[in-house]
DNA sequence: TCTGAAACCATCACCTG
DNA sequence: CAGGTGATGGTTTCAGA
């Protein structure tokens, strides 16, 4: 879908404050909200949003922990391995990647020992990984940051 | 702040659709609206609720490349490094690590010859940092999956 | 893209157990 | 004191221009 400027506007509008009321984008970007409630019924059909999500508080819910995993994977296994990673609740975050790990997770647990439990009892004992290394993530300058529209 | 059983079906349902009305919400947990504004202006206030924010396709908006970048900090620049890793537009996301690395990052870029240059230009340049290792995102399965609350 | 109108929603002061 | 009611002003949504 081609995007014009209004279109960005829009976004940065929203990825800013998914709650923003269409009148109040309406009037940022000098337009109808009818105008607003339009753009953004295209950009949400054409999949240019994905969707709207509330960022809760991990640490406040009970996910003290939270760690980037990295593994590799037999030849061949590799949806298998994805399929089995899906089932893990702990795991919020699968890519594939080049370099020294053919998967990279993120994974958020209730604190260290049940981290140590999700990679000893679910991860390490999936076949089709080889190796695997975990980076805990003592702290987080920053992420969810908008994308520069 | 204490989280009832309440507070996390609230939860639950802004996680996965921020845009939820709060009458909605009302319906499907069974009370009144007004209790739903209540308790939800309260998770705010206490940091629970961080805020909301559109999920928007990358690629759509001209961001086709993604990747994790490993850094190794040299003892006591630490703060200086953030800083600066702070001001590069790509970089979404900044993490502190244990293991190999140090400082983990996950930058978006136009396209592959973009992420080259963020990296040999922007981040190779800054001092501070003695080795990195980029590892390109070449799919992702999943990602933003909501915490099981 | 806008106007206008109907339905819907957020919000708040004020009750109620 | 958490939760509900009801009024009101703002918002969404859609047809039609």
């Amino acid at each position: 879908m081609e995007l014009d400027e209004t279109d960005r506007a829009i976004l940065r509008i929203l990825q800013a404050d998914a709650r923003t009321p269409f009148s109040e984008i309406a009037r940022q970007i000098d337009m109808s909200s009818a105008t607003v409630h339009d753009r953004v019924g295209r950009m949400e059909e054409s999949g240019v949003i994905e969707g709207y999500h509330a960022k809760v508080n991990a640490r406040e819910v009970g996910f003290g922990t939270s760690a980037l995993v990295g593994l590799r994977v037999q030849q061949g296994r590799e949806e298998d391995a994805l399929e089995r990673l899906r089932e893990i609740e702990g795991v919020q975050e699968v890519h594939l990647t080049t370099g020294e790990w053919d998967v990279m997770l993120r994974v958020f647990a209730e604190d260290t020992d049940a981290l140590r439990e999700l990679m000893f009892d679910e991860i390490a004992e999936m076949d089709g990984f080889s190796r695997s290394q975990t980076m805990v993530i003592l702290g987080t300058d920053f992420e969810d940051r908008s994308l520069p529209i």
